[in-house]
RNA sequence: GUGGCUAUAGUGUAGCGGCUAACACUGCUCCCUGUGGAGGAGCCAACACGGGUUCGAAUCCCGUUAGCCACCCCA
């Protein structure tokens, strides 16, 4: 075999039983989204260049190397979406949105893009659904960001879910801070691995998150961000956590916790499963404060808050579980099966289907076979209750059989009657 | 972007220098132009691509491509 054309790098074909799954996530997010009362917003999958590099951020990795830019023909730079936060506040600005009662509450479900290496839960295209809530300042903003990822994770049936949590500080207090680990990390600049050396300059609050034992002993004395919070970015994270005590909403502190997107502020959190594979498969949701973005993006200082969650993640880890527990969801397409036999019975079996379909009754049929014990064998895959039989004789006379499969009983009856005698059964 | 592993019908596998490339499932046909689940018979369908080593390569080597995994980063 060999393969002319092939899905690209790391995008793949999602088949029906990967929409089962994904249905369920987008419908456990539309009940989530009906209780805090968010409001569906589908942003275009192109956006302007600009918004992601004044966003997203210029030095982040996302723009630096991961993205699909195009020139359009009329001269446009545009970018295929990286992630969903710099579109929504493009979209908030542009239709005034500011005006709206606040907070403004807005959800998203569909495809992202990012020209990274594909390996275990990650993809060049893949699927985030996410929650934003802009217009303000107040943490309980925050901690219902947050309750509402593990609510949804929680309903598709996440159990160990583990959600780390950090303040990052603002512009202001995350400037000193990162002067005093710099200098920190300059002193003891011979102890670190390569890697880190590299970070010291680029983004130090990295090093926090190396794996080399080294770079660990030297993290351990580190200053901690938690500790160079001004008052109002301290007050903020301590009134956020004491609302997720309120909530009995489980979380762990995780002073190391950074996220690799510049317009975060305050605010930052990541939920995990706590198993081999969700390990292996990295956070299943992450978001945070972003109270300078939209001003980024020209409009007037907007305080948001808001996080996304990867889809196939989630399946992933869904799918696995579902074959763990041996569930083989063997579904019944349809109750009904019509078999016919013969050139009239076939050209009468047409109508009659699509009077079952205006019906609302599902019927199966193999219509392209004419043999009858083809057509049975069909029926029997399906696994239906009952098979209409319309063969020769029936046809001439405006009759037709009913068999019930399970028992093997049939008898016949009028054809005009049939939808009738369906409906009646299928009820029961 | 850097590294490691892998690559055989639609799917899952066997083949370990000497085949007409095997098996299971699936699909299709027939046994059975008017009665399914079982059984039997048959058919379709593969060595990713390109080089090399060799009398001989699916098998060994190199390159390309793709997939998986790790790093990096992230959802």
């Amino acid at each position: 075999m060999s393969l002319k054309f092939q899905s690209p790098t790391g995008m793949h074909d999602l088949f029906q039983e990967d929409w089962n799954y994904f249905d369920k996530v987008k419908k456990t997010c539309q009940n989530m989204a009906d209780s805090y009362e968010f409001d569906r917003i589908e942003t275009p999958i192109l956006e302007d260049t600009a918004i992601f590099e004044k966003g997203t951020g210029l030095n982040t990795d996302i723009v630096e190397k991961e993205m699909y830019s195009l020139t359009s023909r009329g001269g446009d730079r545009l970018t295929l979406r990286p992630e969903g936060t710099p579109g929504i506040v493009r979209s908030y600005i542009q239709h005034g949105m500011q005006s709206l009662s606040k907070p403004v509450k807005l959800w998203y479900f569909g495809p992202f893009f990012r020209h990274e290496r594909p390996q275990a839960g990650r993809f060049r295209q893949f699927y985030q659904f996410g929650f934003e809530s802009l217009g303000v300042s107040d943490p309980i903003i925050d901690a219902e960001i947050i309750q509402i990822f593990y609510n949804i994770l929680k309903d598709l049936g996440f159990k160990n879910l583990l959600v780390e949590i950090n303040s990052i500080g603002d512009s202001q207090c995350r400037g000193y801070f990162r002067k005093s680990l710099m200098s920190y990390l300059r002193s003891r600049q011979s102890g670190l691995c390569s890697d880190c050396k590299r970070r010291i300059k680029k983004n130090p609050l990295r090093i926090l998150d190396c794996k080399e034992e080294k770079c660990q002993r030297i993290k351990k004395g580190a200053p901690q961000i938690v500790d160079h919070l001004c008052k109002e970015c301290h007050d903020h994270f301590k009134n956020l956590l004491e609302y997720l005590d309120e909530k009995g909403l489980p979380y762990s502190l995780n002073p190391y916790l950074v996220r690799g997107l510049d317009y975060y502020t305050k605010t930052v959190f990541e939920i995990y499963e706590d198993s081999e594979e969700g390990k292996q498969i990295g956070a299943l949701a992450g978001g945070g404060r972003y109270d300078d973005l939209v001003r980024m993006l020209g409009g007037k200082p907007t305080p948001a808050c808001g996080a996304a969650s990867g889809v196939e993640r989630v399946v992933n880890l869904l799918k696995a579980r579902s074959k763990k527990a041996g569930l083989k969801a063997k579904e019944r397409t349809s109750e009904v099966f019509l078999a016919q036999v013969g050139e009239i019975a076939k050209k009468k079996s047409l109508k009659l289907f699509e009077e079952f379909r205006e019906a609302g009754i599902k019927v199966g049929e193999a219509l392209h076979r004419d043999s009858l014990s083809a057509q049975l064998k069909a029926a029997d895959k399906m696994d239906v209750k009952y098979v209409l039989i319309l063969g020769q004789k029936e046809a001439i006379d405006d009759q037709i059989i009913i068999r019930e499969m399970k028992s093997g009983n049939q008898y016949v009856t009028e054809l005009s009657k049939a939808v009738q005698e369906i409906k009646k059964k299928i009820k029961k």
